[in-house]
DNA sequence: CGTGTCACG
DNA sequence: ACGTACGTGACACGG
């Protein structure tokens, strides 16, 4: 115990009541840190304003929205740091009593500043019309995000443990025999150990070279090399998929479970990116892997309590659904209609083939130009990604948009308006400013004109399922169900429900995410949500 | 701490 | 002629 410092208990005492009068908590910066740390002692709070959710409404392209940048930025002040107010180098006691000075000299400024910044934002936002934004799609975020962090997700230790041994042991295996082909052991985790063996010892074509001008070692470049039978590069392939998934899963997400709840707490931020979508991180669970079989061993270790089942529901091609809605496209509005085949669609009107008997090839390459006119395309990207020669790809894309006029004039009219406004805007109002646009040279503006173009559908996404989180826990607490939202990954929601409330719970969850855009946006396509219920995260997906 | 690589949508 | 697919976060390497 500090002198003058209160018993904990006692101040906590004082404190709970000041709490339980949601008036004294009006404005924070980062709300939901706060929310957080006051639930640990028992303390709610209804969240009311946030400067840094305000901020991210005016620009989501700020790259920080931290207090002391904000605090610099818009009220020209500069803030205090914890560190400048403690010191360093006392004694413990020293450092307390001066940490306790110096916390709560911290702790005033901070709210201070979340006050005036406060008083600067809320105006602006009125000014440039971003108060629905804010007040619909960001700050209701905060609660929900809150509880879904707290409550956590079950991952079984055991099975990373026996899967890190299992990676290992492939590992191993595959070093010796790469070691063997190479005729010298080296430091396989190394870039430049692996360039100078592949494409100096060994004589390979080198493909690519990075940005420094090194040889890329990558897997496109090491792939494009096990294709034309290369037995070396293939292993280097396997090994770095082991080793990935070893070091980034396997052997981390254990240190992850928290001790009291036995379960892994991501931490989802909501100002992160710049199109609207979350992040997630410490871990990062939006990137676990499900596209090939070892990664979905990591995945199995995602497990539902006992008594209750993992249900994982997610927006079936929602980006393009949003894609035909914008841009108003009768053959991709009439294939959701009839929830058709997309890629395969696309590959029959390019291709002349019919639908019922179509090449996987044919399909995949209508599915990357599918992708890639979401990214806004390019015959340079479209060619990497498939591995043709850039004239195909250009070939691909004039024949593309012969069959979809409406998508050229889209973009088109899309570029038009960032480089004339200097902004573009989702349906739900979210918009995008790229104030660098008019004095960019043409390759940077090119990357602003494909950002633009793809920011009102990766947005319009995230609008879409921000609503339908905001929604979910007052929709399964009026339908009475227990089932909790633990997980978002973009398209996905994955919830934990007691197994004789699985069926009720993707009923409700299907409903309500199929629903999100309305009464606010009125779809000229159907959203589809496919759900599953099931005891580990890879079979529910 | 920047770079290369790779996991996800 | 140029250099590009959109949006993220984590890890290992090496200076």
């Amino acid at each position: 115990m500090v002198e003058g410092q209160i018993p904990f208990d006692a101040a906590l005492a004082r404190l709970k009541p000041l709490f339980e009068d949601a008036a004294i908590l009006k404005i924070a910066h980062n709300m939901k840190h706060d929310l957080l740390v006051l639930s640990r002692y028992g303390i709610d709070v209804a969240p009311i304003d946030d400067a840094m959710l305000m901020s991210y409404a005016l620009d989501s392209g700020r790259g920080d929205h931290r207090l002391e940048e904000l605090a610099r930025n818009y009220c020209g002040h500069e803030a205090l740091t914890f560190a400048s107010v403690t010191g360093a180098g006392r004694n413990f006691l020293g450092f307390a009593r001066a940490a306790l000075t110096a916390a709560t000299e911290y702790a005033a400024e901070q709210a201070d500043i979340s006050l005036r910044l406060w008083r600067v934002l809320k105006p602006r936002l009125l000014a440039e019309r971003m108060t629905t934004v804010y007040e619909t799609l960001e700050r209701p975020m905060v609660a929900t995000l809150a509880r879904m962090e707290r409550r956590g997700v079950m991952v079984e230790r055991a099975t990373l443990s026996r899967l890190s041994g299992e990676f290992a042991q492939d590992m191993a295996r595959l070093e010796a025999e790469i070691f063997e082909l190479a005729g010298e052991s080296f430091n396989l985790g190394s870039p430049k150990q692996l360039g100078d063996i592949l494409f100096g010892k060994m004589g390979l074509p080198g493909a690519k070279k990075t940005a420094t001008g090194a040889w890329s070692t990558s897997a496109s470049v090491l792939e494009d090399l096990a294709v034309a039978g290369n037995d070396f590069s293939r292993r280097i392939l396997d090994w770095r998929q082991l080793s990935k998934l070893k070091s980034t899963y396997a052997d981390a997400l254990p240190g992850y479970i928290n001790a009291e709840t036995g379960r892994v707490h991501t931490s989802y931020a909501l100002a992160a990116t710049t199109t609207g979508r979350l992040s997630s991180s410490e871990p990062n669970l939006q990137n676990i892997p499900v596209r090939n079989e070892a990664g979905r061993k990591i995945r199995k270790a995602f497990v539902s309590a006992p008594g209750h089942v993992l249900i994982s529901a997610d927006y079936s091609q929602i980006e393009l659904r949003l894609l035909a809605h914008i841009a108003d496209i009768p053959q991709l509005r009439r294939a959701f209609a009839e929830n058709l085949d997309i890629h395969a669609m696309t590959a029959s009107e390019m291709f002349n083939v019919p639908i019922k008997d179509m090449p996987p090839e044919t399909r995949r390459r209508a599915k990357a130009i599918n992708f890639g006119i979401i990214y806004g395309i390019s015959a340079f990207g479209l060619a990497n990604q498939l591995s043709i020669p850039r004239e195909e790809a250009s070939a691909y894309i004039k024949r593309y948009f012969e069959r979809f006029p409406g998508i050229r004039d889209y973009m088109d009219s899309t570029r038009k308006t960032v480089r004339e406004k200097g902004e573009v805007s989702t349906i739900f109002g979210r918009v995008y400013h790229f104030p660098g646009i008019s004095s960019a040279n043409a390759s940077d503006r090119a990357f602003y004109e494909r950002a633009a173009i793809n920011a009102p559908i990766q947005g319009a996404a995230a609008d879409i399922i921000r609503r339908a989180m905001i929604r979910m826990d007052d929709a399964l607490a009026r339908a009475g169900l227990s089932a909790q939202m633990l997980l978002q990954v973009h398209d996905e929601l994955v919830f934990e429900a007691p197994n004789d409330e699985a069926e009720a719970t993707i009923e409700l969850a299907r409903r309500v995410m199929e629903q999100a855009p309305a009464p606010a946006v009125h779809l000229a396509v159907p959203l589809k949500v496919d759900a599953r219920a099931a005891a580990n995260w890879d079979e529910a997906h």
